[in-house]
DNA sequence: ATGATTAAGTTGTATATGCGACATATGGCC
DNA sequence: GGCCATATGTCGCATATACAACTTAATCAT
């Protein structure tokens, strides 16, 4: 049974490559003091100019409480703010010009990276990444 | 620049679906008290009967000092034990019976959830799962 | 309208994860 | 044998992540 476990389980080797590919991110991103999980949380309230935290679970299907406490840490360091500002129903999140000015920076290391991590991983199966990526948004509860 | 990276970022896609599935197990695992990331471990070590740290962070690409506190984790809780008790630098660890009854105890549900995980991610994919874990392990520190 | 249901956010708690610093042990080299 | 480079483990620290319970706001049904 381990045998089989150990040769064939989804979750290892889905949770290895969490790890390895965002390690990569994270040495790369950390001359600008930001981690890979900040920089996608920016990035998806930036996409659409601003976003409500709700959304942007959906989007990453984060946890409500994981996104809240981040977006917690990411208000103190001034890359993103909300209206209103105390953490009703409502609020919109909307990234700073600091953020925003912190994300060009970070352009061409973010480049660098990506083709990296292409590489690593293989070219060829990079679209694979995408599609298993689209099925389970789509998936999830709702 | 954020559409680009909203579009064509790895991080986002791997994280996701590491977010996904690894929710998934964790929910499939739980009447058992175990969570995925220690079920991974404990496959490991019981996988060529017992194994030393330093081989069971090279074969998840875990950070030894990230696999230190979970081993301790799981130590006392009974599923692992270790020869030398006392963490040397020659420890060996195993798993114990109690372990490996509960790793037996959850055999129809990792069997289920496993379906499940293939299904959500689509089986013409789950081949690329594997290419992209074994290129990634090959590819790291050592 | 209003009461019930559901969605959204926050906080408490537990784990997982990695980096840096440290202690220690191993192995080669002279 | 004694020394240095390296490998192993542990600990402090910061963050990421989810679940449960709670609060509050929105929605729906009558």
């Amino acid at each position: 049974m381990v045998e089989r476990m150990a040769r064939e389980c989804l979750s290892v080797r889905v949770r290895l490559i969490n790890r390895v590919v965002t390690g990569l991110y994270d040495r790369a991103l950390r001359p600008f003091g930001m981690r890979v999980s900040q920089v996608n949380i920016l990035v998806a309230v930036a996409h659409g100019g601003s976003a409500r935290p709700a959304d942007v679970c959906r989007a990453l299907r984060l946890e409500k409480s994981t996104l809240s406490r981040d977006v917690e840490l990411m208000k103190g360091r001034g890359w993103l703010e909300s209206d209103p500002p105390a953490g009703g129903r409502n609020q919109v999140l909307r990234i700073t010009p600091r953020g925003l000015e912190l994300l060009d920076q970070m352009e061409p290391a973010w480049h660098e990276v990506q083709a990296e991590a292409r590489r690593l991983v293989g070219e060829a199966d990079v679209d694979a990444l995408r599609r298993i990526a689209d099925r389970l948004r789509l998936g999830g509860p709702d």
